[in-house]
DNA sequence: CTGTTAGCGCCTTCAG
DNA sequence: CTGAAGGCGCTAACAG
């Protein structure tokens, strides 16, 4: 490999004079900055970054830490993330979680070790807490909830859950289930606070009985309609906190004889791609993916330059999404 | 930020002797091991990774080149590498192609700059082999097809459109529609091979009109249903190169009112989640995505290691998962 | 504009 | 087992 001083030798320079034809041209003569390309082409010679790096003591390198990387809606804030961070030269070191304390701390560690500059947490969790706030490391959380600590970037949760929940009532339903997420997930909590003021606004009493505890997949929806199915004052309508399990309820609903949204509507969270594919089409709550990642990694680079936010909890729009899976009240 | 040298000094010992308590400290003696100890915790020094690599010229880290990350299986074989490359002490640096050449290219001087000691390529092109040939640049092409240059990974994609088609051959169809990919990417040829292979096998003529080129996403797959459903020869099963296609062609002859499986059948490839999810199940072929990351970072971090793999083309088998989008044939 | 020099933090000789 | 010294490749500061 060859390096700044074999370069140097061949162009009969410097080492400081290639350097600077590398990093500024033009304070360089014309006769000096042709020799240097011409030794560099005839060398091959290709930087050593890693070297640069160290001397510069910056990683230009952020973390992302996903709880899980075969989500959809990850997928697409990651890809925000990394369409700011490739525009400001920074690399995205991608850090599957996989939901242990384990390796959130080995992520950590990387900015704490210089191997990155700072980190953006995509899920909010009280675990990881006290690991964010240790000194010296750099964060945003993207996809926060409520009352999350440091730089956060998120939608209104609660709003839009009442979003949905009030246009359900609009319609005419006055039971309306909720299959809610995993309890301790902070998202569930804001999510259900929404759906609670809608009722309460339209002066609908809270049925504990309407609440069924999911975990934001598959089966969790499924069992959800089932036990719908079986109350005898059934909901005809029923809001899910993500698009994968209402789209498990609508076929759940399906399994026991009761259509959507004839028998039953469903409204999701996430506006997932499926939710165009499955019959019928999903109403959902879109959540802003990308632009959630755009802004938590300008967040943070603005902050490794050494500026700090003027705001530090960063709310963006939703969007909610009329199709198919809603219609009016129709019972019996 | 604290230095080894701080170290050194705070405990009264050279930088030697620290270095060496960190790496080896079964060579240092117990009485300075605990000095060490506690001079580290005084000060919290934590060693300065950037320096190490450096030094040591070794980034740890590999590159994963993909094409999109919003898609799950691609998400899924990311998940796979990380798997091992953790276990191995690389980290995983994310590379977002977009499809653009450009950025291959940038991702490709990450390992010409030894900001990565190698990369693994999620989407086998024309494009990139140059670039993937240069000199001083490890890789592995996973998920790759036929006659891919270099080390690859991938599925007998042949064998299992083979499969898939005789399946149907097998239930009584003879007029089998195809929906392929892209004309240009490799795994349609590929898979159009076997589709090919198994009409032969059966004694059934090649009919290019039941062939129609779609691009691997939703909107071609409902053309394409739309198309086999004027023809006055309608295929009775269609098989097709991914699952959205499949899901969407499933829709695409629903809203022309043809019923799946009872009126045409369907075979997808892939086994995205989503096949599980839609109305019927989805007929498809798996893919070991997870193994063939991991089977991909296993054979990159070996050359890394300065081994070359003894074989360098790794078939993993697929799986033909039976669902219920194929019925037995029932014309008229 | 160019050359010289020093040093980033670490590890690895090589003596002692 | 420990200490001293050198150098990885690069850039920045200073002198010419």
């Amino acid at each position: 490999m060859a390096t700044i001083r074999d370069v140097a030798k061949e162009a009969g320079l410097s080492t400081g004079t290639v350097s600077k034809a590398l990093s500024t041209p033009e304070k360089v003569s014309a006769k000096n900055r042709l020799k240097v390309e011409a030794a560099i082409k005839k060398l091959k010679y290709k930087p050593n970054l890693l070297a640069r790096r160290f001397r510069s003591s910056r990683a230009n390198t952020i973390v992302v830490m996903v709880p899980d990387i075969a989500n959809l809606f990850f997928a697409k804030l990651i890809s925000g993330i990394e369409n700011v961070a490739q525009q400001a030269g920074f690399n995205v070191l991608l850090g599957d979680t996989k939901d242990t304390f384990e390796r959130e701390e080995a992520f950590v560690r990387m900015v704490e070790t210089r191997l990155a500059d700072g980190l953006i947490n995509l899920r909010p969790s009280r675990s990881c807490e006290p690991l964010l706030a240790r000194e010296g490391v750099l964060s945003v959380t993207a996809s926060s909830c409520e009352n999350t600590p440091g730089v956060s970037v998120r939608i209104d949760n609660a709003a839009a859950a009442e979003k949905a929940v009030s246009y359900l009532v609009k319609l005419g339903h006055r039971r309306i289930g909720l299959v809610t997420g995993l309890k301790d997930n902070p998202h569930t909590a804001d999510r259900q606070k929404g759906y609670c003021q809608a009722l309460q606004a339209a002066g609908i009493e809270f049925d504990p009985a309407l609440v069924i505890e999911g975990d934001f997949n598959f089966w969790s929806g499924i069992s959800a309609a089932e036990q719908f199915s079986q109350l005898a004052d059934r909901p005809t309508a029923v809001f899910c906190m993500s698009d994968e399990m209402a789209i498990a309820a609508i076929k759940g609903f399906a399994d026991r004889g009761l259509k959507v949204p004839e028998d039953v509507s469903v409204i999701g969270f996430d506006d997932m791609e499926v939710a165009r594919y499955v019959t019928p089409t999903l109403t959902t709550i879109a959540q802003p993916a990308e632009k959630i990642g755009e802004r938590a990694a300008s967040l943070l680079i603005e902050q490794i330059n050494g500026h700090t936010p003027a705001i530090r909890e960063h709310v963006l729009p939703y969007e909610f999404i009329i199709r198919d899976s809603v219609g009016p009240v129709n019972r019996m």
